[in-house]
Order: structure tokens, then C-alpha cells, then sequence
DNA sequence: GCCGTTTTCGGCCCGACTGTTTTCAGTCG
């Protein structure tokens, strides 16, 4: 599965290449979705290669196929390298720069020899681009302004901090009486990991009302457009919230429209024009110019052969085939969620104690909670000794006795150490009614090592779940050297959960690698890895991510009854458990 | 470069905005 995002990426960077050679749009295009599909493949394309199915892919025709099995067979791709020599590379990044699409960056560099951000930056504060063809003063301006910005370039928000702020705003505007609708948009309602903008959504009779009360919200620190369809303002914390305001007959082709993804939003319009018929945010039409279907977004995917596809799955990586033969998944809702198998307390690195998370957890409608503090050698985060954890051990028996029916199950996070051993000996792990095994040293071990390590780990009886199986850290750390497929079916084979690790800045497993865990017959473990009684609520996010991998209550550990985990717990150390049986017969 | 119950050639997503134009190209979302 590694080689098709290889083979993805590759197809991509001609894309981008083509581009800067100002080709033909569509040729540009028929790479890019080529490359959009393979991603969305359930299947290893070597697989495919083999068995000559290559030009089944949609959007790979002959000529594809022959450039993929190049690539696939000899490790390289004689059309690329000679891409490469044509266009430099480097003038990629002028791509990125707000203003410059592939017709300016080509003549940047045809004419001016500029490949890169700071020589362009350069250029247009010496006044070199204003004489060029579609070029100008106002132009120019433009982009010395996004080249100095980018220079210290703003990143994309992590989802667990840009949906807060959203929701507070929805908050703050919902009673304004101008105000029909109001939801988020764009990437935020598809949960996606990171965000671009923050973008809410209003129906509205009465916009330049709604635009006075948006730019006078006590979170406001600056009002950066107002107007009638598209104020934005700069928040509190610095963040850039832009309001769209929509007629109250639109709002159901713009939310569509405005939640996207961009290429979920073409692939749907292509069926319209299948059809002949014309989609935009103002709604669906038919040949005649006569509205088909606008109010709600269930009407225009109903319109178009479609079931209503959760914001979530539209990335157009197969939702709209499935919406069309009504095989969507029922994906898995915060709501189904019975327990949390991942949570620290004040013991190791956590800040609440037992008692207040039990309690926490209580309220919040769970029957389980697994306390995961870390093991003995993660001396930062105050791992615990096998003496501590004898005397947890005690504690966690007497707050059973106390907080029943709810039930604390002793856990830990485990470090794995480099060899795939364990950080506790057996006996010490006996004590465990279940185990969450990661990865919190020596992250730089060669794929082969790093991957044999982590199968060991899976390999071990007294593991229940492997945790945050990538390492990657938001937006900083890239995942470590894993190979996660063998990873996964191991983790199938042996029942053990693959951990969705619900902090903001981890979401690992990812929602791609989700959705192939499920192909695999893994099941998953949707987990706050809370460090706070605050951060329970770091639950919607694993969900979140789970339902962008297409995962239903079916697949998820933690959304089955206590019973059902605990015996899945008993299925390879029934002595180690059965006192839990005992239990709940003396019950 | 892909694709086909109107097509093997001629299409390929839509609308708004901006600035550079004097009728529209380029970019964006």
C-alpha cells in the first residue's frame, strides 16, 4: 500500500511539473484525478500491476498504465527525469504563492529565470514583474505582499483548535434573530486533521445585520472585510474566521458547495453534466435553466442518484459511488462510544486524580474507563514502578467498589522498548486488565527494525492495544519509519486494537490508514489519551477521524458494552481475567 | 491524458473576482 501514494505522489509532481509548462489543463487534470483515485484505492497497485489490471483504475488509460508500470518495475520513470530536465523543479513552490497560478509561474521562470520564493520576492520589490504579459502594478504589489508572508508562513490550524473557536462563534451568533441557519463549512465540517481557514456558513434575509453583529463579537480583535456576503475578522487568539452569507433558498446548494472537498465538489458536478445539467452554490439546475434542487443537500444528492453522503467521507475516494449504490457506510457516532481505553491520571504525566476522571467519565455517559498511565522506563512523564503499580492496583479495586456498575479497568501504556520487548516484566503485567503497547523511544530505527519491533509488541499475549501506531506528531513530527501493513494484519490475527489516538496533534491512526485497518479485519480503539479531565473531550476527534476512514460502530472496541469488552479482553489470557468473570457472577 | 446508452473526436466543473484588458485571461475556492 506504500507504493500506491509512491505512485500517487509521482503523478502529482508531473502534474505540477506540466503545469509550469503551461500544458493543456486537462492533461494536467487527467494526472492529478489519476493520482486522487490510486489514493483511494483499497488495493495494493502492485497487485494490480501484476495481474495487468492497471487501466481498470478510473482515470488510468493506456498511457498511464505503461508510465505506472515503468515506474513499479524499474524504480523510475524515464518521462519524469526528462520532465525534470525541461522545468525546474524548485519553481514549484511559486505555485504556492497566493496570485500565481501556472501561467504567471511559467513566465516567471521563462523570462526571469526565477525558481524560487525569495528570488521572486526579490524581483517584485525591484520592480522587475510589472512589464511581463499579464502582469502589472497591482499584480506585483500582490505578490511581494504573499512572498513576504509566506516567508514566515502561517500554518494550517490543527482541527481541535480551530473547531472550538468556530463552535463558539455559532454559539455567540445562533439567537441573532436576522440569522436562519448557521453551521461550519469547508474542512472544518469534514473534520479534516488540519484546517485551512476557518469558514462558517449563514442563511440569512437580512446579511449587512448579520455582517454588524459578526464583526462585533467579544471575540473580535479585527474586523478584516465586512460587506454583505463575506465579512472576516481576525479573533481573539489571531485566528481568521470568514462568515458567507447565503439566501435562505440557497443554503443547502451552498453548504454543499462550501463544505466541499473541491474534488468531491467536480466529481458532482460531472454527474450533473452527465445529466446535462448545470451545479453551482446556487443550487442544481436542468437543461431549461429551471432549479432542480436547492434547499437542502439531501435534495441535490438525491437529485443526482445519490444517498447524502456524511461531510466526513466527501474526498471523493470512492463516497459517491458507494451513495449511489446505497452501500455508504453507517459510520460510527460520538454518541455510540461506551468507553475510554486510553487515560492518564496524576499518577504518571496526568493532572486529575482516579477519582475526578471516574467521575468525569460517569458524567459523560461512559460504563468503562482504562487507566493507560505510562510504564517504568518513561522517566519524563514519571512512568510507574512495579511497586506503584501494585498500590494503583489497590486503588483501582476500591474505586470499583465504589463507583459500580461503572467499571475502572487497570491499565498502562506500555513502552515498547527498541527490541519489541515490553518495559514491565510478566509478572508485573499480569496485573493488567489490559494493555495499550507504543513507541516512546528510539523513533529513528530503520523501517525494517522499527516494523519488526512493533510486531513483536503485537505478537506479545498481554497486549490489547497497540497506541499511536505512527508516532506523528502535528504539524512538526512525520510519522516514523513503519511498515503499517503487516503491522495492521497482525494486529487482525492476534485481535489486537489498533489505537485511533484522539489528541489534536496526533489523530494516529490517520483516517486513510483507518479505513485499510477495517479492510484488514483489524478492529480499532477510538481513544482520548486524555492527560486531563478536559481532554475526555479529545474522544470527538478519534471519532472524527474514524468516521473519515469510513469505520462503523462494528469495528470500534470501545462502542461495545463492558461485557463484550471484557470478553474480548479474556481471548488470549483467560486465567489473567477470569476474576472478572468471578466478579460479575458475584454480582 | 481520459472517456463514450447521443461521441473513438471533442469534449473535459462552476462562478466570482481582479486586473489588465478594450473583450478577457488568470486565479481562486
Amino acid at each position: 500500500m506504500r507504493r500506491n501514494e509512491e505512485v500517487a505522489l509521482l503523478l502529482d509532481n508531473i502534474a505540477e511539473l506540466l503545469m509550469l509548462k503551461n500544458e493543456n489543463p486537462y492533461r494536467i487534470r487527467a494526472y492529478t484525478t489519476a493520482a486522487q483515485n490510486i489514493r483511494a484505492l483499497s488495493e495494493d497497485i502492485e497487485e494490480i500491476a501484476r495481474q495487468g489490471r492497471l487501466d481498470d483504475i478510473p482515470g488510468v488509460g493506456k498511457a498511464l498504465a505503461a508510465k505506472i508500470r515503468e515506474y513499479l518495475e524499474t524504480g523510475r520513470l524515464r518521462y519524469y527525469e526528462q520532465l525534470k530536465q525541461e522545468v525546474p523543479i524548485a519553481a514549484v513552490d511559486l505555485l504556492e504563492v497566493p496570485g500565481i497560478g501556472p501561467a504567471r509561474a511559467h513566465t516567471l521562470y521563462v523570462s526571469l529565470g526565477i525558481t524560487t520564493i525569495p528570488e521572486l520576492l526579490e524581483a517584485a520589490q525591484q520592480h522587475k514583474l510589472r512589464d511581463l504579459p499579464g502582469f502589472g502594478p497591482k499584480v506585483e504589489e500582490r505578490i511581494a505582499r504573499e512572498a513576504a508572508r509566506l516567508a514566515q508562513r502561517t500554518r494550517r490550524l490543527l482541527l481541535g483548535v480551530a473547531l472550538p473557536i468556530a463552535e463558539e462563534v455559532v454559539a455567540l451568533l445562533r439567537s441573532h434573530p436576522a440569522l436562519e441557519a448557521i453551521e461550519p463549512a469547508g474542512s472544518l465540517r469534514r473534520m479534516k486533521e488540519t484546517i485551512g481557514d476557518i469558514d462558517i456558513l449563514v442563511a440569512s434575509r437580512q446579511p449587512e445585520a448579520v455582517t454588524e453583529a459578526f464583526t462585533h463579537l467579544p471575540i473580535v480583535r479585527e474586523v478584516l472585510a465586512t460587506g454583505a456576503t463575506r465579512p472576516s475578522i481576525l479573533t481573539r487568539d489571531g485566528l481568521q474566521v470568514d462568515l458567507r452569507i447565503v439566501a435562505p433558498d440557497d443554503w443547502g446548494s451552498a453548504l454543499q458547495y462550501f463544505t466541499g472537498s473541491k474534488d468531491h465538489n467536480i466529481a458532482l458536478r460531472g454527474l450533473a453534466q452527465e445529466r446535462g445539467w448545470k451545479l453551482s452554490e446556487y443550487g442544481l439546475f436542468g437543461r431549461d435553466g429551471r432549479r432542480l434542487a436547492g434547499r437542502t443537500e439531501e435534495e441535490i444528492y438525491h437529485a443526482l442518484g445519490l444517498d447524502w453522503i456524511p461531510p466526513e467521507l466527501r474526498e471523493n475516494r470512492g463516497e459517491i459511488e458507494a451513495a449511489r449504490e446505497h452501500r455508504l457506510p453507517r459510520l460510527v457516532e460520538l454518541t455510540q462510544i461506551r468507553g475510554d481505553l486510553h487515560v492518564h491520571t496524576d499518577w504518571s504525566d496526568g493532572h486529575d486524580p482516579p477519582e475526578r476522571l471516574v467521575e468525569a467519565a460517569i458524567s459523560r455517559g461512559y460504563q468503562y474507563i482504562a487507566f493507560a498511565d505510562h510504564s517504568q522506563s518513561l522517566g519524563v512523564a514519571r512512568g510507574l514502578s512495579p511497586e506503584q503499580v501494585r498500590r494503583q492496583h489497590q486503588l483501582i479495586e476500591e474505586l470499583n467498589q465504589r463507583y459500580a456498575p461503572f467499571r475502572i479497568l487497570h491499565g498502562a501504556e506500555v513502552n515498547i522498548l527498541p527490541d519489541g520487548t515490553l518495559d514491565y516484566p510478566e509478572e508485573v503485567l499480569e496485573l493488567f486488565d489490559i494493555v495499550t503497547a507504543s513507541v516512546h523511544s528510539a523513533f529513528d530505527l530503520p523501517r525494517e527494525r522499527m516494523t519488526a519491533r512493533v510486531l513483536r509488541a503485537i505478537q506479545h499475549p498481554a497486549v490489547d492495544i497497540l497506541g499511536h501506531p505512527t508516532g506523528r506528531l502535528l504539524p512538526s513530527r512525520p510519522p516514523y519509519e513503519i511498515d503499517l501493513e503487516p503491522v495492521l494484519k497482525a494486529a487482525a490475527e492476534h485481535g489486537v486494537a489498533v489505537e485511533i489516538n484522539g489528541q489534536p496533534d496526533r489523530l494516529d491512526l490517520d483516517d486513510i490508514w483507518s479505513r485499510r485497518a477495517i479492510d484488514l479485519g483489524a478492529i480499532l480503539a477510538t481513544n482520548s489519551d486524555a492527560h486531563s479531565i478536559r481532554q475526555l473531550e479529545n474522544m470527538r476527534y478519534a471519532v472524527a477521524t474514524a468516521r473519515r476512514g469510513w469505520v462503523e460502530a462494528q469495528h470500534v472496541i470501545n462502542s461495545k458494552e463492558l461485557t463484550d469488552v471484557l470478553t474480548w479482553l479474556e481471548r488470549r489470557a483467560p486465567a489473567r481475567r477470569r476474576r472478572w468473570r468471578m466478579e460479575d457472577a458475584r454480582r
